[in-house]
DNA sequence: GTTTTTGTGTAGCGAGCGATACAGAAAGTT
DNA sequence: AACTTTCTGTATCGCTCGCTACACAAAAAC
């Protein structure tokens, strides 16, 4: 994919397609799909109409594209959390943790791409808004998994609702994203993570090994 | 304002101006501002365009007037927990199982229509997001005081994060309605709730009267 | 140098957008 | 009845949308 055979034939393209997609990913980013026009598009990418098509095929394809750089260079923290630290609370501690300097890093757009790119569900863009729905529960479906691992080790106890305390967790990154949105600074997201924390369950003993 | 003053004068509208008004906030509620078209909302509310006009002024104004009232309407039942509750703990409880009601109400749109109907900011639009965010900064702001009464009364540790729990609350609220949005029901919902609430602080000593 | 291949720039397609001009219809006023 | 006022339906307006036809430019292949 990456690996060029060999010299292309005809003229090369002028601008770097990496580049490119980049800006397209920030402008989905800040305006969501349907408000980012392909004229904005071509602005930003400083490309013209047929140039972009040639490259990125039409605009849904270059915005399923962005979908998934974005999930590789900025949404791939949760996942990430989730699989390094040693328990869940810990991967759902960090991931909290994380979203919020994640969701606030200066001059690039707020919140989360994948929760705010398609809210606005034009029919026309139906199709668009279930893709990110679907991404979206897949997401809670892997914070479930942490939480029942968590129950068999012992670290939660056995009656968790593991359901809906990935729901919850969902729930409350969705929200510090729209918080992020309105304008809410790191500092108070963070202090909104550590709150949400403490709706974790406790364990009745907290450990069987001291008497 | 709803009194007439003397028989009109002209041709009566065709129409019922209330009725044609809840199918509007049906349509943005539901799509939201930019995606509810002027002909999407002609066909929901089963007059012409010009009609329409006439009857609300612009496509701008009529969709203010449909968020006014919505907040009467369906919007106000967290003013109403807050202000009925006798402690802002039992307020906020209350907010957020009645937010797991009214966010899932069959036969009507899902979330809340103040959080979801802007969200994708065009330019164009900016204004109408602005004005959002501001009634959204303004129910943070509300639940603030409702905490900061809860400090003075000794229902909550005086050291309490005041700012950072109003937050915190208003985005798990947000993360409900972009929960319900993707599908989640009722009984999750209010499971998430629930678990929202073990986050609300403990004061050191229950209560200082039993000796 | 000629041919082939591919990218670029201009210019414009049909469709839908928000909004309105205009003529006619339906009520009260006189 | 005639007149005035207001609402309604048709038929658009100018604009932007996503997208592309077409001629030209720039590279490799021969």
């Amino acid at each position: 994919m990456v690996a060029k055979e060999s010299k292309q034939r005809g003229r090369p393209r002028s601008f770097d397609r990496d580049t490119a997609l980049e800006k397209a990913i920030r402008s989905f980013w800040e305006h969501g799909y349907e408000s980012t026009s392909i004229s904005d598009l071509t602005r930003e990418m400083g490309i013209s109409a047929p140039s972009l098509y040639a490259a990125f095929g039409d605009k849904r394809a270059l915005f399923e594209e962005a979908v998934t750089v974005y999930g590789r260079l900025y949404g791939g923290f949760i996942t990430r959390a989730l699989a390094e630290e040693p328990t869940g609370r810990r991967g759902v501690e960090r991931a909290l943790r994380e979203a919020a300097a994640e969701y606030t890093v200066p001059d690039r757009p707020r919140g989360c791409m994948v929760i705010s790119a398609a809210l606005n569900t034009a029919p026309a863009s139906a199709e668009v808004a279930a893709s990110l729905r679907q991404k979206r529960q897949q997401n809670v479906r892997e914070i479930e998994r942490a939480v029942r691992a968590d129950i068999a080790a012992g670290d939660l106890p056995p009656g968790t609702d593991a359901r809906a305390l990935a729901e919850y967790v969902s729930a409350i990154l969705a929200g510090m994203s729209q918080s992020a949105r309105d304008g809410t600074d790191r500092h108070t997201l963070e202090a909104v993570a550590d709150l949400a924390m403490n709706a974790w369950p406790r364990t009745e003993q907290p450990a069987p090994d001291t008497p």
